[in-house]
RNA sequence: GCGAUCAUAGCUCAGCUGGGAUGAGCGUCCGCUUGACGUGCGGGAGGUCACAGGUUCGAUCCCUGUUGGUCGCACCA
């Protein structure tokens, strides 16, 4: 059917368009549906407070198109969707736009302050979400689930509820990391180290004498890098093997300020070879004096407010600012004459992920999730292959972390999020469990209780993502059909967060495991290879780019050249490079509209006609080719080779080659079933590459694809390509060969004859034998080729053709040209003996291989075969190489 | 400190667990209003695949080491 199109393809508006028939005909919808097969992705909920990103963009483009691939290949695909409420980020927004009309989250008390969360949630929530149907993401929009949505909530309470029963959740008082500015613990994911300078002070404590006194004479001295935290110190450590310091053990020292007597004891961690080989131990602020204090039941002080500043416990300097105190305890040590030196030194400090501030480790009563058993499984799982990563060096990551997990700490001092479902009696102390609220307390009948004002940990929620968002608690249908996922795709930096977490919720709820493979991207950097952030406004913008070239363009830039696990720089170069692409398809798919006949039905890519031309045959069968590769390549996750695959298989064989070759057929000859064959041949490739570029390009293929069919069916549900035997031609072989030594010999033409001051124009192959001449077969062969005219030999009389000649077809004009013009022969000559001995060498090497005893004894068999079937090859090649050798010295 | 990973054309990167650098995009140079497309067409220049050893008939690919970069983890107070 024949349809005016633009010169250009511009996607502005037509994305939109297509993007809400989608939506309306209900293609991104899955049901339970027994006679197919699932295929289950879901997809890493974006924060309500989120704006589409560069990593969003590359998160969503690879889920997209591994779902459309699926569903393509018949697939029952379900992509679920959702977004997350992000306890701590959505709090802290929300608390700085109150901040802005001067209100504070004290002033509404917790009720108005989640009523504030709730109306940002309405209003921003959505946001994210249609962000990402620019993108064109075929999410089941029907499913969309919100992590704190009733079904969440439940999932929530239940598995806090179990895994209380179970004493894996447990209430305690631990050390744990402290940020001062957002006044919550934070788990040990949520730290990021950074590298600051700052001062190693070198102090000493005075030792106590027998009869009691201080010494004036005998220190113990020792660095620290916080002199603040010694208002909390209740002991001095060195090594137990430290013949240097034994004979002080179970001594005592002077704490200066506090003067408080502290022992000194003796423990393994100390290492001697450290500076003095000692160490002032505060229990109360530091991981490491923690154990080394619940070893020698050391008491724990806590000398620090909510906010860091010192409490009662630092004496004098309650009140004070930690870093104020720091400096205010250095000049009082040094006036006591007790300070040694100061350092200058650089080292790694805690800090919040999410707001930068120095966390401070402290001791607090928390609860937490006992991670020795839990992670069982989720180790076994990736060991035994049960879970796939790809890339498999992401193993290493993960096993990093499994092996050394601690337990997790998961409630905050924070509004926003999932309530801990624990009550306490007021009236005898009782800690109550469970999914409601109790009336009265089960141990003294008390009716007075109070629930934990503290909420989980956002990862809480979405550790239980895979199958909450399917309907568990409830045993449903979905989850039985769609469980396990297959799918999960997301980025390295929250494996410890989320990744590993969800894999251990779902072996502990669900008894299996959430995904079958873990596919890992990179980041997406900016164009020198930095980071995107806000604060160093080098952030582009993905709905800029959708905006300006398509999203077609945006997804083909961010998957192509881009292996698992790699970052990527993002050029806004490359993106023009495939809205070029999609011009290139566009036009393609003109030209093809352009040559078909007004009245033309669509064609049946099953009724192959019976007079294929060999070029057509060549296109077909290299067309088979592509789609085993690619099909192949997809399967394996390899979606940047697979995409430019198809990326060259489209311009630099279908447009650049095969089209031309067919431009005589179309243009100058009367041949009516040679026209068909040629048109038919045009539309089977661009419809079956169409549907290869589908799952990257959803927007332009379903334009073109709705344009040139007659069916209204979206090309999204069609069906993928498979290869096919009637697109092999075994018995054609040499003629297909022969379209491949004529591109070649063209190109050939082209470069070494240098024949083009330029003129455009077709060569036309012409012999009346059926003998191979050079390098093309007798007739019907038009190629393009760049031919001068003050080369060519005009002849106007076609019967006069020469044997043995080109003819070169200008629009106007035939020109004819004898073989030995086209072709250097004392250059391909030359050219012909270096592939000789190339292929001798060849030869040489496939011998040796085989004829290698190890080789044959260890290598597996189909190897060897392959081995064997390219020693033929290059036997023939050999052959076929010598016969043009003799054809050309005869010439 | 431990571990991972990278080093290929001027730039950004692909390269299927050893067998012709087969490369791509951008850039650059030369030539093209040809009836799909100048968001195009044709062509050229440009690489001792970081360096040094080793294994092998053969190494960009495997092993060891060196240098340089990135990342993760652990940090010694």
């Amino acid at each position: 059917m024949k349809k005016e199109m633009a010169k250009t393809y511009d996607p502005r508006g037509i994305e939109d368009r297509i993007y809400k028939n989608w939506e309306e005909k209900k293609y991104f919808h899955a049901e339970v549906d027994h006679s197919k097969q699932p295929f289950t992705i879901v997809i890493p909920p974006p924060n309500i407070t989120g704006q589409l990103h560069m990593g969003h963009a590359l998160d969503e483009t690879m889920q997209d198109i591994l779902i459309r691939f699926k569903r393509m290949q018949g697939y029952n695909a379900l992509w679920q969707p959702g977004t997350d409420h992000a306890s701590i980020a959505t709090e802290v927004k929300v608390i700085e736009s109150l901040k802005e009309q001067g209100i504070t989250k004290a002033d509404l008390g917790r009720e108005g302050f989640l009523e504030k969360c709730w109306d940002w949630r309405k209003e921003y929530g959505g946001r994210i979400v249609n962000q990402l149907k620019k993108l064109g993401s075929s999410c089941d929009w029907d499913r969309e689930r919100f992590t704190m949505d009733e079904g969440c909530n439940r999932a929530v309470t239940e598995v806090f509820v179990k895994m209380h029963e179970k004493g894996w959740i447990y209430k305690g008082n631990r050390i744990i990391n402290w940020c001062p500015v957002c006044k919550t613990s934070i788990s040990d994911a949520e730290v990021e180290y950074e590298e600051q300078h700052g001062h190693f002070w070198h102090m000493k404590y005075p030792f106590i004498n027998e009869d009691g006194t201080v010494s004036d004479t005998e220190f113990l001295e020792f660095a620290t890098t916080r002199p603040e935290t010694m208002l909390g110190d209740t002991a001095v450590a060195v090594n137990p093997e430290d013949e240097r310091y034994a004979k002080y053990v179970g001594r005592k020292v002077m704490l200066p300020i506090m003067n408080r007597p502290i022992p000194v004891v003796a423990d393994e961690y100390v290492d001697m070879e450290f500076g003095t080989g000692v160490v002032k131990i505060t229990p109360g602020h530091d991981p490491n004096d923690f154990e080394v204090g619940k070893r020698h039941g050391l008491p724990v002080i806590n000398v620090l407010n909510d906010d860091a500043t010192i409490n009662e416990n630092g004496g004098k300097y309650c009140g004070m600012d930690r870093y104020e105190a720091r400096a205010a305890i250095v000049e009082e040590i040094k006036e006591m004459g007790l300070l040694v030196g100061i350092e200058d030194y650089s080292h790694n400090v805690g800090t919040h992920d999410r707001c930068g501030t120095t966390v401070e480790p402290m001791v607090k009563e928390q609860w937490f999730v006992k991670m020795d058993e839990l992670i069982k499984p989720a180790i076994k799982a990736v060991e035994t292959g049960d879970i796939r990563l790809v890339p498999k060096s992401m193993e290493k990551v993960y096993y990093n972390w499994t092996n050394n997990i601690k337990d997790w700490c998961i409630s905050r001092q924070l509004w926003w999020g999932h309530r801990i479902p624990a009550w306490y009696c007021d009236d005898c102390g009782e800690t109550i469990v469970d999914r409601t609220a109790p009336a009265v307390c089960p141990k003294c009948g008390g009716t007075h209780l109070t629930q934990d004002p503290d909420t989980l940990d956002t990862w809480f929620s979405s550790a239980l993502w895979p199958f909450e968002t399917l309907g568990w608690p409830e045993m449903t249908e979905d989850l039985k059909y769609f469980y396990p996922t297959d799918v999960l795709v997301t980025g390295y930096d929250i494996i410890f967060f989320w990744v590993i977490r969800m894999i251990f919720s779902g072996f502990e709820q669900m008894g299996e495991k959430p995904f079958k493979t873990i596919l890992f991207h990179g980041l997406v950097r900016d164009a020198q290879g930095r980071k995107m952030s806000k604060s160093l406004g080098n952030g582009i913008d993905p709905l800029e780019i959708i905006r300006d070239y398509g999203a077609d363009a945006l997804r083909m830039t961010l998957v192509t050249g881009n292996a698992p696990g790699n970052d990527m720089r993002f050029y806004t170069e490359r993106v023009e490079a495939n809205r070029n692409f999609a011009n290139k398809i566009w036009n393609a798919t003109r030209f093809i509209m352009m040559n078909v006949a007004e009245d033309a039905a669509d064609i049946d890519s099953n009724a192959v006609p019976a007079n294929l031309h060999p070029e057509d045959k060549w296109i077909l069968s290299r067309f088979n080719d592509v789609v085993k590769e690619v099909t192949d390549n997809m399967e394996k996750f390899e979606m940047g080779i697979a995409v430019q695959k198809v990326y060259d298989f489209m311009w630099g064989e279908f447009c650049d080659w095969y089209i031309e070759m067919v431009k005589p057929r179309l243009y100058l000859t009367d041949d009516a079933d040679s026209k068909n064959a040629a048109l038919w041949t045009l539309q089977t490739v661009l419809i079956g590459g169409l549907k290869l570029l589908h799952p990257f390009m959803p927007f332009i293929t379903e334009e073109i694809f709705t344009t040139i069919q007659q069916t209204e069916e979206s090309i999204m549900i069609s069906s993928w390509p498979v290869w096919r035997d009637d697109f092999n031609y075994p018995e054609d072989e040499k003629a297909i060969e022969m379209i491949k030594e004529a591109v070649r010999g063209i190109r050939n033409i082209r470069t070494e004859r240098g024949i083009a001051p330029g003129k455009k124009a077709m060569v036309y192959v012409v012999s009346s034998s059926d003998e191979t001449l050079g390098y093309f077969e007798k007739d019907k062969l038009f190629f393009e080729v760049l031919a001068s005219a003050s080369d060519a030999v005009m002849q106007k009389d076609q019967s006069g053709i020469p044997e043995g000649a080109f003819s070169v077809v200008l629009p106007f004009a035939t020109l004819f040209l004898p073989m030995q013009d086209l072709i250097d022969i004392p250059a391909e000559i030359a050219r012909l003996e270096k592939e000789e001995k190339r292929l001798e060498g060849e030869l040489k090497r496939s011998e040796g291989m085989l004829s290698n005893e190890r080789f044959l004894s260890k290598a597996p068999a189909d190897k060897i075969a392959a081995e064997k079937e390219k020693q033929a090859k290059y036997k023939d090649q050999m052959d076929g190489v010598r016969a043009q050798l003799e054809q050309l010295r005869n010439m």
